[in-house]
DNA sequence: ACTTAATCATGAGATATATTCATATATGAT
DNA sequence: ATCATATATGAATATATCTCATGATTAAGT
């Protein structure tokens, strides 16, 4: 009766809004997903979509289906992708999320040697989620998160992967270039050039700078590192990076690390996973690598 | 391209053991099984069933298929129950486990009062459960647990529906039926009759025989209450009941209720039910009316 | 009010998919 | 070797699904 199909469509048709579109989306004709809603409108006797002028809307049943879509299809979907790699002799399929933009960068370095010791298992990295990547694990679209927060919820395993110091990053020539350790109060005039993500996940401000109430003169949001970097290098502000990435740069750029506070600003990377899913062997291979691999100062 | 028949099939074929039986329970012919798993198979590039002699065993891609099928089947099918519950005008279905003998009686005590305030929910009573019944809370075979064990688990909702003493049945005549209340040492001569659960979950023996190191001579184990009661009266045992059970039995039978130890064994019922449902209305519903109509004293 | 562009709905025919029937092939037990 | 019981397969049939062409409805612009 209510198949796959359907699943797939009402799910299109909440994503894209109308018929015409989802059929696109779904490389199928306007007609035949009209014909298919039709008939399983009257197969379940029951109104899925209200026709609200040009547009549907989801009736109750309907958002019922569609919460069932959601939750049936990406666990369908991961069972396809790790029957398609054991179709290729491969082990299996590892999605990993990541959370944050340390996280990403801590993964490319990884990544590397990862492929290279686990040849059999595919990766696949996907960092932009729906909901939260707490959620993104739980309902199957990633099956290791690598985050620095650590969540502490049911039904979910953690390992702690890496940890080090974040430092600042100045421009050689920048009036904070001759310390070898900054307090709260020399960023008061400082502009601070962040990752866009929410201001109470920086640890520069939750660990640093708001315990000793003081704030930065502008936190300016920058999408990527290297941009980050150049504008740190050209002084028009300063950034926070974890140690073993700020290494990179400085041995190419006239860039100075500085370490934050007398005892340092620490951070660690945590890898969450399905508890159910610790016993699989490229999940323990996964994680045991990459506590070998990432040896960073 | 794998669409919830071939995960039907895959299940069918796994419960029934040949191909043959699986398409009689599927009401198709054997030959439209054999094309199917072949054509899923082609499909895939991957070999789900080794051909064993005249049986087929499942590989490990099978087995994940499985799995899938397994962890996909009964979220649609409620899916489906609840819509079709829908059709009939009906606010949703709700499918209530009860896993043990005493939860069953309070709930045949319950029921009809709640059908009768709550016309619009259909109801289903499940009592075989294939794992345990919390495993088939989780995995949407049942909505509603009704169980004297406290599981304190993740993502799992807990309401106490009742609190009442466990009461000693015996025979008119029986030695004991002069006492008002028992002492372990009571029945260290005394055959006690019990449903046939594992022993590590009568609370006879957990919570009052077992901390004095007392065994009754015999346990033995009867499927029914009727049957049960029939031997208590013949003296051929005794048997513990819920007070507000025994009460019913006291009027109709030459049988005496004793209070067990000086403080009383006292039981808990509670129903548990998935986090996420708990804003349902007709789950709110149930819980209260429990609560209200189970007036034991 | 008329026009236009966008939407969903529908019927008919074409295509793709699934099922059965009849039969072949394989296996294990006796 | 024979028989009972499996699964496999090819061809014919039945069913389901899709597209195409077109109709009907609606919202917005003129």
């Amino acid at each position: 009766m209510i198949s796959l199909k359907h699943l797939k469509i009402i799910q299109a048709l909440h994503e894209n809004s109308t018929l015409t579109r989802a059929a696109n989306v779904l490389h199928l004709s306007q007609s035949a997903l009209s014909h298919q809603i039709r008939y399983l409108e009257e197969k379940l006797g029951i109104t899925l979509w209200e026709r609200e002028g040009r547009n549907l809307r989801l009736t109750k049943a309907g958002e019922l289906l569609l919460q069932t879509a959601q939750q049936l299809l990406p666990i369908l979907e991961q069972t396809e992708k790790t029957l398609k790699a054991y179709a290729q002799g491969r082990q299996g399929i590892l999605r990993i999320g990541v959370e944050c933009y340390p996280c990403y960068e801590w993964l490319t370095k990884v990544i590397g040697v990862f492929l290279q010791k686990m040849p059999n298992v595919e990766v696949e990295i996907i960092n932009k989620f729906q909901f939260s990547g707490h959620e993104g694990l739980l309902n199957y679209h990633i099956d290791i998160l690598i985050t620095p927060d650590r969540e502490r919820k049911a039904d979910i395993h953690i390992e702690t992967l890496a940890q080090y110091n974040l430092v600042l990053l100045v421009a050689n020539e920048h009036s904070l270039a001759h310390k070898t350790i900054i307090t709260p109060k020399d960023l008061t005039n400082e502009t601070l050039l962040t990752f866009p993500v929410p201001l109470e996940r920086l640890d520069i401000l939750t660990q640093f700078l708001n315990p000793a109430h003081i704030k930065p003169k502008h936190i300016k949001k920058i999408e990527s590192i290297e941009l980050m970097l150049q504008m740190t290098m050209l002084e028009r502000g300063v950034c926070i990076l974890p140690e073993w990435l700020a290494n990179e740069f400085i041995k190419k750029m006239p860039v100075k690390k500085i370490q934050i506070g007398v005892e340092g600003l620490s951070q660690k990377l945590f890898a969450i996973l399905r508890k159910q899913d610790r016993e699989i062997n490229y999940i323990q291979r996964f994680v045991k690598i990459s506590k070998e691999v990432v040896n960073v100062p």
